[in-house]
DNA sequence: AAATGATGATTGCTTTGACAACTATATCGG
DNA sequence: CCGATATAGTTGTCAAAGCAATCATCATTT
């Protein structure tokens, strides 16, 4: 069967070498364009780039982080100047965290390090093997989350 | 193109999800097993399994790991009874590291793990889909590792 | 309305892994 | 053979992320 015949070129470790590797370029073209931000980072700024106000809980769960972890990446980019925390209108717990005017800008130049990245990534496939391949890491995602 | 339409369902992100599920998987597995080890120990006793005595450094490029962190897992598990380090018959720097009778033990049970969580990543593929899955995630892989 | 339990955010603690500096040994150019 | 350089492994330091505990607030139940 084709889950466990040759040494080192099964399925997880594949998932692992493309994730670290998309990973890695990604970092990378990130401190090209002179950016000390890491994915979390870029990944938050993404999430409130496309959805808008968030709060903490919704950003930690989007980009699949602790709550402690995401208290201390917001300090980072609110220090920065990218995002502010400000109280929540409904619920006095919990925040509303939103870009700044340097935040959206920033979100522009890391979204073309992020679109770079990915077509080099996907540079030896074409368009119908790339919506193979989404399709079917889709699957996979959709079992593993369904426990 | 196919590259970066939906919000948050592109290439990056889902590989990102599918490492991170099956990792969790894995090590829940381990853990219910009554196993303490992590993902990175499993692969060094996977590498010596497989391939008998290994050198550090060897074992540091097989799991894409860092000389020093290298030098703690190994301290970690020398220190369980799994390995054990020895002296290089050829170059005085280097280390012939190799299972114990424990460690070979051990692995069987590990092993067991692993392919009990491969089978359930996998199990909305069939045999086709699943090899079709892997190529594409190996040229992937080659692409980015060609940098 | 009070009590109980759930949730949002923060903080302290720990582990993991990267990076850099260092030592010892090996290899290569002259 | 000798000096320069490269490689193997170890150690110190740091940042990132997970877990547990805490506090405040919300929601539910009676």
């Amino acid at each position: 069967m084709s889950i466990s015949q040759p040494p080192e070129e099964n399925l997880g470790v594949l998932v692992r070498q493309v994730r670290d590797g998309m990973f890695h370029l990604f970092e990378h073209k990130l401190a090209q364009s002179g950016l000390e931000l890491n994915l979390s980072q870029y990944l938050v700024l993404k999430r409130l780039a496309y959805h808008g106000v968030q709060t903490a809980t919704e950003l930690a769960r989007a980009i699949d982080h602790d709550a402690g972890a995401m208290t201390r990446l917001l300090d980072k980019l609110e220090e920065k100047g990218y995002l502010r925390r400000q109280p929540h209108q409904e619920d006095r717990r919990a925040l509303q965290i939103s870009l700044t005017e340097a935040g959206q800008a920033l979100w522009a130049t890391m979204q073309a390090c992020g679109e770079a990245s990915m077509a080099v990534a996907v540079s030896d496939l074409n368009d119908a093997e790339q919506d193979q391949l989404v399709s079917l890491l889709k699957r996979v995602r959709n079992t593993l989350e369904s426990k």
